[in-house]
DNA sequence: TGTAATCTACCTACTAGTAGGTAGGTAAAA
DNA sequence: TTTTACCTACCTACTAGTAGGTAGATTACA
């Protein structure tokens, strides 16, 4: 992700890799102290609790993804196209270590025990995200370009499940490459003149 | 899962749930202690330190995983039904709540925080599930009962992948059935005499 | 058989350290 | 002069883990 040089940004920068490395409970306000040089106290300026420090993140996080998934709809007009960037997108991040999961992923394990304001925004984010891979691939199926066997809907939620669980596996065999090798066939299945 | 009697399989049975729900850092001693009535002492007793009761804990999880997908291949001849009994059992799991989540999923979202002795352990869960899905795969392509696209091992990951990205959808959604919506299309992929 | 030694499973009471969070002050910019 | 961004110094609650002890069962042996 970027490097921000605002203090708040440079919280939510710090936040963002240590929630990804351990999730919600994986990091406390000394860490971020810490990693950026700044009291703990000053943090609180910023961000007066934990919940709000986090919901704060994953709203810039959707933020960020919907200018992300924007963009690429306005860069190729091909939905089979939009599909493979978003897909090399996140292949570049895991392979570069820069960002190795989706934070929204990495909370939605432990929904149970998340703060409600974290929660929603979580639950929010997997919602426009499954609203995004339907609209691409039914524009695509009307375009001719894929064939479905089942509803845009479903394929979505396959699809994002593929990528979730694809990343899952490439930390758990500390296999970059990996995340490639599950998330690809599973797209070319949608292109291919099937059966 | 089954309830223990001994103590010390009551604590592996509350780690087991609360780990399900939280990972590693979402649990204490207290919680444990709480949970089934005896002294944070006496846990230690059992189990001196955190990280050895979450590796005891994985090795038990292992252990009956092992069983369970052994006797899958006792009580089911066609690979096909194997692999559908697997599905099954954990469409089970999800929608009684019982262990709604893989323990070994949930901990290696957090591998690179995570004690060695007990990433080495989850680590060695992904290695022996990628491999019994592989040779139900390969066993179901010698009997002609799979076509596969990709080699056994790749469609392997794929399958594994999709199971653990269902698991973390359904639990993003609130909606047990999902698990099966995602999965069951990817496992009849698998059977359909292809193109 | 009686008794001494050992073991198991638990207890109370404690430690050092960390968690998230607060009160109140300073210094500089708007 | 108010606001912003930071600070020191502190708080309470909780963390994993330890010290030391007790009740009762098991084993060893005289």
């Amino acid at each position: 992700m970027k490097s921000m040089t605002s203090t708040s940004g440079k919280i939510l920068d710090t936040a963002q890799s240590l929630i990804v490395a351990g999730g919600y409970n994986g990091f406390s306000y000394a860490d971020i102290s810490a990693a950026i040089g700044i009291r703990k106290a000053s943090i609180h300026h910023h961000f007066p609790t934990k919940a709000e420090l986090v919901a704060m993140l994953v709203d810039r996080y959707r933020q960020q993804a919907e200018v992300g998934l924007n963009s690429l709809q306005e860069q190729f007009s091909s939905p089979a196209e939009q599909l493979r960037a978003y897909l090399n997108f996140w292949q570049m991040c895991i392979r570069d270590a820069s960002l190795p999961f989706c934070i929204c992923a990495m909370l939605a394990g432990e929904i149970q025990m998340l703060p409600e304001e974290v929660a929603s925004r979580v639950r929010a984010h997997f919602h426009s995200l499954a609203r995004w891979f339907t609209s691409v691939l039914a524009a695509g199926v009307e375009q001719g370009l894929f064939r479905l066997d089942k509803q845009p809907e479903e394929e979505a939620q396959m699809l994002m499940a593929s990528v979730h669980g694809a990343m899952l596996s490439a930390r758990a065999f500390s296999d970059p490459g990996l995340f490639t090798t599950i998330v690809t066939p599973q797209f070319t299945r949608l292109l291919a003149p099937a059966r």
